[in-house]
DNA sequence: TGTACATCAGTGAACGCGCGTTCACTGATGTAC
DNA sequence: TGTACATCAGTGAACGCGCGTTCACTGATGTAC
C-alpha cells in the first residue's frame, strides 16, 4: 500500500488498542489474529509487520494498559481522578458502571484471570502495574499518618479487597445480578464504612 | 469395547476429574477435548457418549467442584476443616501451599477468571457456589453475635478479600515472588490481625 | 530540485495444526424369551 | 438356566473450521545521487 512512518505508528497503536479491548472482553486465548486485525481495520497478514508473535502483542497490550492506568486507579480522566477523595475513588471502583465496563476499567482486575497464563514479558508488565498501584496507595497512606509498614500492608489489603470484590461481582453478574450488586455494596461499606484502621 | 454401567459411570467421573484439573491449570479455552480424553485415559471419540458438548462438560465440572467444596473452604479434608478456627482457615486459604495448588484449591478462586466467559449453566453453578460460601460464612458470623445484615456484609467483604488476595498473589507469582508472598501476608494480617469489627 | 531506487506497511492466499464434533464400527454387557 | 439379540461405551478416522504464522507480491514513502 505504501504508508508513511507516522501513519504506520498510528496503525500499530490501533492494533494494540483493538487488542486490549478484545482481550479484556473475551480473554486473550479466545481472540484470533484474523478477527483482531479485522477489528483494527486491516487484513491478517499485516500483523507481523508490527509484532513478531501474538505473545509480543500481549506484552505490548499489557505495557500500554499499565502505563495508561498510572495516575488513574479505575481508568477515566487522570486529572479528575487525582482530585478525588479516597472514598470517592473506592465508590467509583466498586460501581456498577466499572463492573460493566471491562474493556476500559482497571487493568489489574481486567487481566487478573489471564495473568497467570500469559508470556513472561506480559506477566512482568502486569506485576509492575500491580507494584506501582500498591506503591501509590502506600504513599497516600503515609501522607495520612501511617507508618511505612502499616501503609504498605493496608494498601495491599485494600487493593486486594477492591479487586476481589470487582472480580466476584463480574463473575456472577449474569447468573445472580442481585448477589453481584450486594458484593459491590458490601465492598464499598467495608472499605469506606465504619472502619478507620486501614 | 463393552463396558458395564458401573464402569461407564466411573469413566465419566474420570473425565470430569481430569477436566477440572486441566481447566483450572490452563483455563477452559486452552484445553482441547483430544488432550483431555487422553489425560483421562480414553480416545477422543468417546467424549460424546458422556456429554453432549464441551459446554455441558464445563457445567458438570463446575457443579462437581462447587459440590466438593461445600464444607471445605480451601479444599482438603472436610472433617478437619470443620474443626478449624476461623483464623486457621484464613491462614490456610492465604498460604503459599494454597496459592500454588490451583488444581485442588478453592473453586471460586480457581474459576474466577473463566467464570464470566463460560456457559449459562456453568455460570449458574459458580454463582450458587459463591452464594453458598457466603451463606456459610454469614451463619458463622451470626453465631459470633453479629446481626444478620452485619454478618452478610462482613462475609461478602471478607471472602472478596480472600479471593482477591489469592488471585493477585497467583497473578504475580512468576514475575515477582516477593510481592506475591507480601500480598498473602498482608491479607492474613488484615483478616486475622488487630481488627475485630468484621 | 528531479529522477532512480530501496524500503517496508500493506494485501490476501496458503502452510500445518489442533479445535469441537460426527461417524461407522466393535464387542462385552444387560435383557427378553 | 441358556440362548439370541439390543444396547451403548468404547475406538479411531474424518468433517469443516479457525488458529498462529509465512509468503510472494504491491506500491506509496523516503532516500541517494
Amino acid at each position: 500500500m505504501g504508508i508513511s512512518r507516522e501513519q504506520a505508528a498510528e496503525n500499530r497503536e490501533a492494533i494494540v488498542g483493538a487488542a486490549e479491548r478484545l482481550f479484556r472482553e473475551h480473554g486473550v486465548d479466545a481472540v484470533g489474529l484474523t478477527a483482531l486485525m479485522k477489528a483494527a481495520g486491516f487484513t491478517q497478514g499485516g500483523f507481523y509487520n508490527h509484532f513478531k508473535s501474538k505473545d509480543a502483542l500481549v506484552a505490548a497490550v499489557m505495557g500500554r494498559a499499565v502505563a495508561a492506568s498510572e495516575g488513574a486507579l479505575a481508568g477515566g480522566d487522570v486529572a479528575r481522578e487525582a482530585s478525588m477523595s479516597r472514598e470517592a475513588r473506592v465508590d467509583r471502583y466498586l460501581s456498577v458502571a466499572h463492573r460493566d465496563d471491562v474493556a476500559c476499567g482497571c487493568p489489574m482486575a481486567g487481566f487478573a484471570g489471564d495473568a497467570p497464563r500469559i508470556g513472561d514479558e506480559a506477566q512482568a508488565c502486569y506485576a509492575k502495574g500491580l507494584a506501582d498501584t500498591i506503591e501509590r496507595m502506600t504513599t497516600a497512606g503515609i501522607e495520612q499518618g501511617l507508618s511505612p509498614a502499616q501503609a504498605t500492608q493496608a494498601a495491599m489489603a485494600r487493593f486486594a479487597q477492591m479487586v476481589g470484590t470487582l472480580l466476584l461481582s463480574r463473575a456472577v453478574v449474569n447468573a445472580d445480578p442481585a448477589l453481584s450488586e450486594a458484593l459491590l455494596a458490601a465492598g464499598r461499606q467495608a472499605l469506606n464504612g465504619e472502619r478507620a484502621d486501614a
